[in-house]
RNA sequence: GCACAGGUGGGUGAGUGGUUAAAGCCAACAGACUGUAAAUCUGUCCCUCCUAGCGAGGUACGAAGGUUCGAAUCCUUCCCUGUGCACCA
């Protein structure tokens, strides 16, 4: 029988990083109750398998499941494998088009190796709603359908809107709140969590348990996470969002790109950092270590400390000193691509043409873009700026230097 | 279905026959400054080629045709969006 930490602890840590508990009072109540009768709480998140990959903010409410995992409650994963075929209709002004069969399972297998980066697999409930909707007969999904009114699903910002404006919201997008709340009922959850989008769902959860007769779950809401602008949310086809997949140099570098101001913020959501410590770090350190034991952090937390602490000197050998990291990128280039041969009385030579050698690195989009970049004198060949189309390579091949655009650094590599 | 208003480069949005690859703003990229950043200032921001130049060529203003020496700008048809009306006996 695990032992819990008293309530006012394990308040304080969940309160962290939330935007809303509804009610505290029924948090605070049922985790009393938990403690004196020994019995974690049933903690819930669905997620449906719609994006294959998660990024940053994905990772905020699953680090708040996380938080009650560590303080000995239980988390349930639930996949949303009978949901996602609705297609959660949060936020969208027209339909979403429905998934398939198949590539619910396919993102249903992702989702699990992905959400494990943050959740103890040992600990963790995964579940599927396909459990039970799958086997439920019509007049039992009829029932739940009769347990909420119309007027109730239109109070929806976004049903609303569509009624209003005469667009077409389809009867099962209107259920789409009924199935996830009841998902709630079915599962017994003491507390439900998700992104603030999804508090009207969230709230169905607690009024189905009540007709079902349990007792209404605690919903606690996290905020939706800003991306590496700082303004918008974190969306990958807005392109500002961290994959929890990339490379842990991509990883360390987008984050050390963010603003001091939003590094507070993904302090708050990303980390496990209480409040109190943030204080003292904010206080007591400078901004750019701040931010680079939260870069450390992060990156650790996806891959490993070892790779946290290479990828923070890479970034510093980079960034600060202005060296050639030694993770750079190398390019293998075959000579025919990039220029010729020239025979001197020296010898053979290769030229090269830097802007052509650009664009091969990933450097620049077009040629057009690579020759404008070396007539501004951005481009640096070894440690020098570099501003003639050409290159000349007079030694043996393979021809390799380091080749600087801004801070991004690669390495070609072109051989005859 | 009818009527009106629109569809311009990543976004917004000027331009209504001729120095117009197309203003301004935002985003983005680079340079300076700095503590990675932010702020600020400067430059760039369709593609291809080379002799790398205030160079040459090619594409581009929803789509396709047409008028004209010349069109994003005028005409025709089509597609799409918004608004109003009608239809929904």
């Amino acid at each position: 029988m695990p032992a819990f930490r008293p309530v006012d602890e394990q308040l304080t840590y969940l309160k962290k990083g939330a935007a809303e508990i509804i009610r505290e009072a029924d948090l605070r109540a049922k985790l009393e109750r938990s403690r004196t009768a020994g019995k974690p709480l049933r903690v819930k998140l669905g997620m449906d398998p719609t994006a294959p990959d998660l990024h940053l903010g994905h990772t905020v409410v699953l680090r708040k499941l996380k938080h009650f995992q560590d303080l000995g409650h239980t988390a349930i994963f639930l996949i949303g494998d009978f949901t996602g075929m609705i297609g959660d209709p949060t936020g969208r002004s027209a339909t979403r088009p429905p998934l398939t069969r198949e590539q619910i399972e396919q993102n249903a297998a992702t989702y699990k190796a992905q959400v494990f980066k943050i959740l103890d697999p040992e600990k963790t409930v995964v579940d599927f709603n396909r459990r039970w909707f799958g086997p439920m007969s019509a007049d039992e999904f009829v029932r739940l359908a009769a347990k909420y009114t119309v007027s109730q699903l239109l109070e929806r910002e976004d049903f609303h809107k569509r009624f209003r404006e005469e667009r077409p919201i389809s009867v099962h997008e209107l259920l789409y709140p009924l199935v996830q709340g009841y998902d709630s009922v079915a599962l017994a959850a003491d507390v439900e969590l998700g992104g603030t989008d999804q508090k009207f769902n969230l709230l169905v959860g607690r009024e189905l348990q009540r007709a079902y007769g349990q007792e209404s779950q605690v919903v606690l809401t996290t905020p939706i996470l800003e991306g590496l602008d700082g303004v918008q949310k974190m969306s990958k086809s807005l392109g500002n969002a961290i994959g929890i997949h990339e490379p842990p140099g991509e990883m360390y570098g987008k984050i050390m790109s963010i603003s001091d101001e939003m590094m507070w913020r993904y302090y708050e959501l990303l980390t496990d950092v209480s409040l109190a410590e943030m204080e003292k770090t904010k206080r007591e350190s400078h901004p750019m270590q701040a931010k680079k034991d939260l870069a450390g952090r992060i990156v650790a937390d996806f891959h490993s400390a070892a790779e946290a602490e290479k990828a923070g000197e890479n970034w510093a050998r980079q960034f600060q000193k202005d060296e050639v990291p030694d993770n750079a990128e190398e390019v293998f280039i075959p000579l025919v691509q990039v220029g010729h041969l020239v025979h001197t009385s020296g010898g053979p030579s290769a030229t090269i043409r830097v802007d052509r050698l650009l664009l091969r690195c990933g450097l620049a989009a077009s040629t057009t873009e690579a020759a404008r970049k070396v007539k501004q004198g951005s481009v640096r060949v070894g440690d020098h700026v570099h501003a003639e189309p050409y290159v000349s390579w007079p030694g043996s091949p393979p021809a390799r230097f380091p080749l600087r655009v801004g801070k991004q650094v690669k390495i070609p590599v072109v051989s005859w």
